[in-house]
DNA sequence: TCAAGTGTATTATCGTATCAATACACATAG
DNA sequence: CTATGTGTATTGATACGATAATACACTTGA
C-alpha cells in the first residue's frame, strides 16, 4: 500500500504521512476505509511498528485518521460537507507543489530543459502504468 | 548560491551534496571554480559552518571538490582548456530521476493527471525564469 | 610581520528517528 | 472463554543531524 525508501533521506514516519494524504485527498482512501495495521506493514516493509505507529498518531492529530481500540484504524476525512469523492483539484496540487519546487529546481541547475524535463516526466508515468 | 530549506526533511549537507552535484554537472560550476566560503554560507543561512564542512569533506571524498589549505574548496575536473563542458544530457537525467520518481509517485496517489502534472510543471518554470 | 581569510578538528549538547522487547487494553471470531 | 487481532505505552539503546564554542594550520594581501 505504501512504497517506503528509507534511504531518501525523508524520515519513513513523514513518507506515510505524506502518502496517507494524498490517498485521502484523492479518494483512493474513502472515509471509514481502513488500514494496514502496523503489524502488517512493519513486515512488508522491515520497519519498527512504532514507527508507523507514530505516523498514525500523528494523523490522528490530523483529523484525517480515527482510532478504534481494538480495531484497524479508519479514514475519517475528507471533508464531510462536500462531495464524498476528492478533494478539488486546487487542493490537490497544493500538496504536490513542494515536489515541483524541488524538481524545477534541479532541473535547472542541471541545465535540463523544460522540454527534456516532460519528456523525463512522461517516460516515467509510462513506466508506472498499471 | 544554494537554495537551503530546512523544513523539507531533507538533511541540510544533503542538499548541498545534490545542488554541487548538479551545478558541476551541468558546467555552472566548471573547473577551478572556487565555492563560498563556509562562514560566509553559514551566515547567510543562518546554519552551523560545521554542516557546510561535512558536506564539502563529503563532496572530497566524492572527487568534486579539492581541499586547498587556507585557501577556499575548488572543483575538481578536466585540466582547463580541455573540453570541460557538461556531462552527458542522460547523465545528468540521471541525477534527476529519484524526483521524477517521487512526483509521479505522488501525482498517481492524488489521482492527478499526467496533463495536469505538466501543467503544473510548466506554470512553475515560468515562475522560476529569471 | 600580521591581520584576515581559508577549511577543519575537537568536545560537548540537544533533538529527532529508528529499533528492540515487552506489556497492556480492547475487539471479535471461534 | 480464548485465541488472535487491533493500536499503543514503556524503557532502553543506537544512530544521525545540527548546533555551539574553541582552537589549529594554512594562505594571502597590506
Amino acid at each position: 500500500m505504501f512504497i517506503l525508501n528509507p534511504q531518501s533521506g525523508v524520515p519513513i514516519y513523514r513518507q506515510i504521512l505524506e502518502q496517507v494524504r494524498r490517498m485521502v485527498a484523492s479518494g483512493q482512501l474513502h472515509a471509514g476505509a481502513e488500514l494496514p495495521s502496523v503489524r502488517e506493514l512493519a513486515v512488508t516493509h522491515a520497519i519498527n511498528p512504532m514507527t508507523i505507529s507514530k505516523a498514525y498518531t500523528l494523523l490522528e492529530a490530523e483529523g484525517l485518521l480515527a482510532r478504534n481500540r481494538g480495531k484497524p484504524m479508519t479514514v475519517v476525512g475528507p471533508a464531510r460537507g462536500a462531495a464524498r469523492g476528492q478533494t478539488p483539484l486546487n487542493k490537490r496540487l497544493e500538496q504536490i507543489d513542494p515536489l515541483v519546487d524541488q524538481i524545477v529546481l534541479a532541473a535547472r541547475q542541471l541545465q535540463v530543459s523544460e522540454a527534456e524535463l516532460v519528456k523525463a516526466l512522461r517516460r516515467k508515468w509510462e513506466e508506472t502504468d498499471e
